[in-house]
DNA sequence: GAACGTTTTGTGTAAATCCACAAATAGAAT
DNA sequence: ATTCTATTTGTGGATTTACACAAAACGTTC
């Protein structure tokens, strides 16, 4: 085995990225297990798209990222020890590259990526390259280690957040900056549910999706039992909520897509400004959570605390009817019609409702004709004595057609 | 003064009507203040269709009474001890006829009416008939007195089912049996709010218009106070709440037109089938009647508790917004930007709600192009990241409108 | 099976909606 | 005064609605 040129010590991983293009010649990243950039190799001014956005961004851009995991290229580097070669991927700037994963015991703390410009890297090159990678383990370490202590700072200061044991905005606002995080003018509090303990392995998962996840930012994130609870940045977002959104359906399809974790159950809060504000929209994504156990199928793809609608009010709206115990009269009427006649008044006049009132889409959805749906439209209106264009009539239908479900 | 052949006793009213007539040469008919049948004269074949359905129906049609109105008939007869002679009106099938008041003192108590088929009564023949009509004075009041007190059974029984006095439906059957009416299989309760204390008078219009109204059938009236409580039997009607609706606009309108008493308040309950349920009928009618005081303007054009809707929950919805405390965050971004560029997109929404997301409509009412209406829409879906096809999130819009209203 | 009422579907038309695009207007910032 | 942006209004065209009327299908009753 000839010498060995990284058993040498080294003070930092720039310089040991440098080293490592020296002895290689090609350029050279050195990323975290969250595809943040640690290092890169300076010596060598040739490279490619997807790297000059990796330097500008201090991150690998999420596409490629994507890409990469569509590929297959990461799960192969968590699961091997060997380098890997990846093809030149044009849609995204990437060019042909070798990749080895940093590893200790049996767990990834990083990646080195060389890129091969003009050359391709022999066998072995090839091996040279992982023993690069198992001398950047040590750095590593210590490296994760800081950040395990930042980590935990950063954990006590979300719960600190999150049950309102600081009470001024200012007093937070300088907890933010002692963390060298800017404090955001615009945030929401995002809530997941899972259906198991969340473990060490989850834990990671998680810490990755968000890592990469780039927009919006989050800020802070714990996790309790079997809940994941996450501080989101919403600054510069045009519509906070519309973003807020996309982005929970997003990471839980990317839960399900790249670790198969299924079933989660999302809630978040109202955006707000004001940062004392953190306990009540964390009880607010809370509250999502609750009613989606109460109301599984009507508040399927309700996530957010705005648009949980009616739902706010169901709970005193049940009470409120309980009490009075009137029954809507032309619901009665319907129900009677229905029964008697053998028809189905009833959801045909729930699903146009649901529908919003689009008689082509109720249509649709009820599998019948439109002209059909006008008939029993014009039907319901004359049984239920409804007029059918009074949004004051048709709300309390509605209202009143969700509360007996619930009866 | 030639001899009086009215100054004579007479048995029965028939008697005295058929005694008329043979004086007169022409058909009599006797009523009530009240327009109800009391005699007509049988010897005289010759008649009128107007005069044929008063007797089929004890009682001058509706409509032939609303005309008499519209003529200024019967306001002159209300005026006048004289006879007045009424020319043919061919819509409601009146022939030629002449009508006289019956008076006591200065009370109204029926008509005189001979029909002039054939033949036109002279000067003296006009006289004869004012002489007729003092001549029923007595028998009327005798009338009136056994009807006085029938009416105050009638007040009686309808006090003890406001108030649940009478507690099984057996029990309210035979009671109502008793006094002559035939239970309705359904009905409903109907308060009118007046701005005044209602005197005597106020009493004999409402009886009059209640007596001449002869759909829906009011089975029992009283008044307390400033208002106005009926009993109106629903059976046989297709539409009993449309019924209802119709019924008491009609009596807020008459009132109004032909007694110029206005500003009057009008709340009336569910359609019931249990007769144990008048107070509850009652309640609810007071219920509307108590909201409409709270919300003036928006509950302007509901009467009935059916359709109350939204408005029925609005106290536990106003109590729940209050102790959550959470503003909409659409309405807030919109209020916003509303005020910072003078824009009036809340008030935009809140039109487009009220008209039942009708563009037409609600163009119209805000006075501005369809197109400026959809472009305003766009920008209040983007700036309060609103799906305006989502029905649960429309809903909950019109309800914080409405709540916000009332803070 | 004939007669009946109710429901469903098809046809046609005037009106309304949705959309995109262009022109005119108004207000604020520079 | 000029530029810029947001708003309002106009035009046109494909789609959808509302409504009326006719025909077909269905279930019930006798």
């Amino acid at each position: 085995m000839k010498n060995d040129p990284f058993r040498a010590s080294f003070e930092s991983l720039e310089e040991f990225a440098d080293m490592v293009s020296e002895v290689l010649h090609c350029p050279i990243t050195i990323e975290d297990a969250n595809h943040r950039l640690l290092a890169y190799s300076t010596h060598d001014d040739r490279t490619d798209p997807a790297r000059i956005a990796t330097i500008i961004g201090r991150r690998v851009p999420e596409k490629v990222i994507n890409s990469l995991w569509k590929e297959g290229v990461i799960p192969s580097l968590l699961n091997s020890r060997d380098p890997i070669r990846v093809k030149t991927v044009d849609e995204i700037g990437l060019g042909n590259r070798v990749a080895v994963s940093i590893w200790k015991n049996d767990e990834v703390l990083g990646f080195i990526w060389a890129l091969e410009i003009e050359k391709t890297l022999g066998e072995e090159e090839m091996d040279c390259l992982k023993r690069a990678a198992d001398a950047t383990k040590n750095k590593l370490i210590q490296l994760q280690n800081r950040k395990n202590k930042k980590e935990e700072q950063f954990q006590e200061f979300f719960w600190q957040l999150l049950t309102s044991h600081l009470s001024s905005n200012e007093e937070i606002i300088n907890k933010f900056h002692a963390l060298q995080i800017s404090p955001p003018t615009l945030f929401g509090i995002a809530v997941f549910q899972f259906t198991k303990e969340l473990g060490r392995d989850d834990e990671k998962h998680i810490a990755y999706l968000l890592k990469t996840i780039q927009l919006p930012k989050i800020l802070l994130h714990t996790i309790d039992h079997q809940q994941l609870i996450l501080f989101i940045s919403l600054d510069g977002t045009q519509q906070p909520v519309n973003k807020l959104n996309a982005f929970c359906e997003l990471f839980v399809a990317k839960m399900k897509e790249r670790f198969g974790i299924e079933s989660i159950v999302q809630g978040y809060s109202s955006v707000y400004c004001d940062l004392v504000k953190v306990e009540k929209a964390y009880k607010e994504a809370g509250t999502v959570l609750s009613i989606k156990r109460k109301f599984p199928i009507e508040a399927k793809d309700i996530h957010g605390y705005q648009s949980l609608g009616i739902y706010k009010y169901i709970d005193v709206l049940i009470e409120k009817a309980g009490t009075d115990q009137n029954e809507n009269y032309s619901l009665k009427r319907l129900q009677e019609y229905d029964k008697k006649n053998n028809t189905d008044l009833v959801e045909t006049l729930e699903v146009f409702l649901n529908k919003d009132s689009n008689v082509h889409e109720a249509a649709c959805a009820l599998n019948v004709h439109t002209n059909t749906l006008n008939y029993r439209l014009k039907r319901i209106s004359e049984i239920g004595e409804i007029n059918l264009k009074d949004p004051n009539q048709k709300i309390t239908l509605y209202l009143d057609l969700k509360l007996e479900k619930f009866k």
